[in-house]
DNA sequence: TCTGGGGTCCTAGGACCC
DNA sequence: TCTGGGGTCCTAGGACCC
């Protein structure tokens, strides 16, 4: 048994946490939008906010809300864009190395939000500690223009929940005999890992705020919250947390899901949906160079209620076709179960069998050629018979650069060309058919 | 006007083995 | 013709996170 150090000097748990992440990243690449309420999200009658601009919260729009909804908060002010992921994860990317020039471990939890324990905070001043959060968001700021929120206490609870009180653009630094008289004020529902259910639980009990909680006998919190959730959340509630920060394992599954326009209702449907998510599934287990042993198929049903269906083969495989017949195997016909509005398909049981090839150019042959019916339409997709450019879709133009998607229809196409060290810049409108347009490379809008 | 997509962890029952 | 207990794996569902 290693001796254990017993340690007197005060623990520093720092929890970062970009502002209004997908928004802000639209905003910093199209100057334009600076100012303005931004909904980033799905599109289609069934898409939800992902990401709202602090403009677009002041009307109550908030992540997670139905799109039309927001919008109807917004009004017509409201920009509504497509989410660019690759220019999220390059960012994110980005900022993450900042901090870990400094922080060599470093736990993401997401793409914006990371916890850190900076070994050189070890029995630290609540002064010294300011000037640190206060300086890592100096460095996010310059490098990458994005705001972060920086919290600090003596565990990852209080962290997170001192992060969420600095919003916006804030930094705050709890002092330890200040930890507990915050936390007990604060409702139940702050503690991580209590949603609306457990929240509506303690509720019915009269048990409102985390102090209620941590007053509780043990015994009681297990009986309403679970035998192993409800005395760890206890033990939070008390403001005992000495969990530590730790680098993120790798994923134990990958998944890919999509919800159709309008419901399917029919099995010949299924199956080609269950080929759609199958290989774009297997594009992730790829992509991370894993094989899998578990295939799990997952629909969710027009009454929102959720079924799976999983099955488990005798070795792991890569092989997309082994993959895609399993998910088959599982798929419950329609006419029986209802009609379904989600597919997705999960990978799980991952092990890395990757060899380095000596020929790996033998092994990037194409994917599947899978493809959804046209009347099969994911959210994302636009309408069948929509206008050639969508808005949001990054463009260029020989002669005005770099640029972005206002508006479309009618033949013609409004392009707003900027970037993010343009300013805001002029927009333009062509013929939707101008061939010295094309769709650009999203991550050129940071230039 | 309804409610995305990508994950993690926990629970509980049954099969199976020793 | 009765009867245990532990451990592990698999499956299905559900709460929760961003």
């Amino acid at each position: 048994m290693p001796e254990v150090v017993t340690r007197s000097a005060r623990r520093w748990v720092l929890h970062l946490d970009l502002d209004a992440f997908f928004a802000s990243a639209e905003q910093l690449t199209r100057p334009t939008l600076r100012g303005r309420p931004v909904l980033v999200g799905g599109l289609g009658a069934r898409g939800v906010v992902a990401g709202a601009s602090y403009e677009a919260r002041v009307f109550g729009a908030r992540s997670a809300m139905p799109m039309s909804r927001a919008r109807r908060l917004v009004g017509p002010a409201a920009v509504v864009l497509p989410p660019r992921g690759v220019l999220y994860q390059t960012l994110s990317h980005t900022v993450f190395e900042v901090l870990r020039e400094q922080i060599p471990v470093l736990e993401t939890l997401s793409l914006d939000e990371a916890f850190a324990e900076p070994a050189e905070l070890a029995g630290a001043t609540h002064r010294e500690v300011e000037a640190f959060c206060a300086r890592l968001r100096e460095q996010v700021r310059d490098r990458t223009g994005l705001v972060a929120s920086v919290g600090a206490g003596s565990g990852k609870q209080i962290a997170k929940i001192a992060s969420g009180l600095a919003k916006p653009d804030g930094a705050l630094v709890v002092r330890p005999e200040e930890e507990l008289a915050l936390l007990h004020g604060l409702p139940v529902r702050k503690l991580w890992g209590i949603g609306p259910v457990s929240e509506e639980r303690l509720r019915r009990l009269g048990i409102d705020t985390i102090g209620d909680l941590a007053a509780l006998p043990v015994a009681e919190a297990a009986s309403i919250l679970g035998a192993t959730v409800g005395p760890a959340l206890h033990r939070l509630a008390g403001g005992h947390d000495d969990r530590p920060v730790v680098e993120r394992a790798d994923a134990k599954q990958v998944s890919a899901e999509t919800t159709y326009q309008t419901d399917i209702v029919t099995l010949a449907e299924l199956r080609r949906a269950v080929a759609t998510a199958a290989a774009a599934a297997h594009r992730r287990l790829r992509r991370d160079g894993r094989a899998a042993r578990t295939v799990v198929l997952k629909l969710r049903k027009a009454d929102m209620s959720i079924l799976t269906r999983s099955s488990t083969l005798p070795y792991a495989t890569e092989d997309v076709a082994t993959l895609t017949a399993a998910a088959q195997r599982l798929v419950l016909d329609p006419l029986e179960i209802g009609a379904i509005r989600l597919v997705g398909v999960g990978l799980a049981g991952l092990s890395s069998i990757r060899q380095d090839s000596l020929f790996p150019e033998l092994e990037q042959a194409p994917e599947g050629m899978v493809e959804s019916s046209p009347q099969l339409r994911p959210e994302r997709t636009a309408p069948v018979a929509g206008p050639r450019w969508r808005p949001g879709t990054d463009v260029r133009h020989p002669e005005f650069g770099h640029g972005w998607v206002q508006g479309a229809g009618h033949g013609v196409v409004t392009v707003r060309f900027e970037t993010r060290s343009t300013g805001p810049g002029p927009a333009r409108t062509l013929d939707e058919n101008d061939p010295a347009l094309s769709e650009a490379d999203p991550l050129a809008g940071l230039g």
